[in-house]
DNA sequence: CATGAATGAGTGTTCATTCAT
DNA sequence: CATGAATGAACACTCATTCAT
């Protein structure tokens, strides 16, 4: 009666698993709308078509779902920083810099509400998520010291300042506000040419 | 007994006056220190040494006070600006830029808490405040834009972008997140040497 | 495919029969332990190896389960308390007595599950249970008031007072909370002592 | 403008002294009806002529109004008893237990509910209330285990026994359910023939 | 003017209950 | 038969808001 494999590779799920997957999609739109805060169980379960009482049969509370929004996010933007990187991976550390660039702003413009969470609320509440989000978000935030270490290394960025810093710096410009206002290869093209890494440095 | 001017032009504040200001510094504190939604009034009243009922006597609601805040803020924020711009009047628009740049990251880090909160509240929750507040950010928001016009025209900033765009990657790069984690000074010099305006470009 | 008896009188039992059963052990052990207000169908339904929605299957509410449950103590305990009365029929109203303290006690401690849950809901609720339990329930006292009247005829208890009050006093010191803090033989001795019933009265 | 003393000799009461003391009365005479996890603050607050979020300005949570009512129904009942085994100091051991007896029988019958609320708790529920609740019920507990030692020497009572048991098992039968079935005179003169203590033992 | 005291709408959460599968 | 999945009413609790004093 019941098939075989819940998850296996024939691409068979539950419909747990589909309802899950629904909430988790209403609440990464809510929560990059609204907010952590302002967004409401109320709100997440409207948009799933539940009522808020629905939601604790797949989630444990709202922290958890949070939990797992997150890690969703940090997992999808990971997997769209590195393949980025990597696609140039014998270029310049200015050409890695930008395929960063393009990646960080196109995951959170076009992939998918989730990327759009994690940026939304990782820098202003610090202790967010479970310790498995604080990990991969570690390791996010790191990935992108190195190319910044290795572009000031290669003077593609300017040598003088905390490479920390200068992190910061980007993640605030690639982080500007309101989505859809620029469309993603505005921003990171803007950003390429504003941090003057548009091609390769001529002689 | 001698509640004769209400804000005169002899410099006579009333007591009612004062409470009033008392409330907005302590409603700036809290707002900036523990964000828009998640301070309370009773919070902003314990700051001001009231209750949080008394505060309706001076504010027809928690979103008039943050309207007030938000007015006192962009003012702030706009004479800052302003005066440094002026400062170098003559000088090159990137020099111009330069004293922009010093003077925002200033108004957030060392200023007062109503630049902190304008700031913390502007790009992420874009229909804040009265219509006096939207006219005045928008001001604010336009000088800078002419500032970043003028710096392309004369090359010091990269001329093929939409000028807007330029701008809000600036504000996102400046009011990246914890106050206090980096000083003003280093912020704005470390954003100045990234956009490569950290000097006259001599010939 | 072969549901023909569903309690018939050759001892078969049903799996529906059987399931049944488990649920009420289930429901007797955990509503013994957490008490009924504090048990919940989702509780029950684990200890029975089921999910809340199954019990629905077999018992119309909540309350209905509590009340088969309370069926199930109230007979047990009777059998338990006619048992060991009738085993002494001839000797003294205050050697029966004893039986019967021995064989309360007994049935809370160490009986079943059943006859705690009765014991710990008949006195903190009076009006729990069906028709049926109630009934029963009212059969056991006043079982328990022939053998105080007699008890006090004999001059074993104190003839002064209303035998009900008597009853009432002894149930109450009966069922002193814990389990597990005091074994059952130390409980009814003690008990036993305490009235004076200890042996024979000699002439 | 505020009467100096709050709660002095004067009997100056404020009206928040009243309202408090309403709602602890409100809460003592639903908790001591419907028992500690079944009434709600909802109940209690209608009790009091309020909603349920306007206790809140008086009590931060229901565990700390609880503790509240359990610290005043063990202050009464510690009263009532040291008046009444004090009052017979020079007595025999078993007249200061059937003071005892009286004492608490009484308390909970007709004193207050706050007394019917510890003794409805506290046997079932060990660990209610805060610190102070629970080092002044060990201290009543620890008065009438000296008061059961007492008479197990003297005679009055048996001495085979643990007297932590006796105990117990008088609580039990003091503590004996329905309110109101029995007057508090009946019940401990019943229990005081019952235990033989009725009178002194002559020789 | 300010407070004390109250309210009501809304929050996250629990749980008995229902019903299609 | 049993489960999966959902619901709605209730819970403790928070907070902006009101108003008599």
């Amino acid at each position: 009666m019941k098939p075989a494999a819940t998850e296996a590779a024939g691409g068979t799920t539950s419909k747990k698993d589909r309802t899950r997957r629904r909430i988790l999609d209403a609440a990464a739109k809510v929560l990059a709308r609204l907010g952590i805060e302002q967004a409401t169980l109320t709100d997440i379960a409207a948009a799933a078509d539940l009522k808020a009482g629905s939601l604790y049969f797949h989630f444990a509370s709202k922290e958890e779902l949070l939990a797992e929004v997150l890690n969703v996010g940090i997992a999808e933007s990971w997997a769209h920083l590195t393949r980025a990187v990597e696609a140039c991976a014998g270029s310049s550390s200015g050409a890695q810099l930008r395929a960063a660039i393009g990646a960080h702003v196109e995951a959170r413009h076009e992939l998918t509400d989730y990327a759009a969470v994690v940026i939304g609320a990782a820098h202003t509440h610090p202790r967010l998520g479970d310790d498995l989000y604080q990990r991969h978000y570690r390791r996010y935030t790191a990935r992108w010291l190195e190319l910044i270490v290795a572009a000031q290394t290669d003077g593609a960025l300017p040598s003088g300042t905390d490479p920390r810093l200068l992190r910061d710096l980007c993640f605030g410009a690639m982080n500007v506000a309101p989505r859809g206002r620029w469309s993603s290869t505005q921003t990171s093209s803007a950003l390429v040419s504003l941090l003057h890494l548009s091609s390769e440095e001529s002689s």
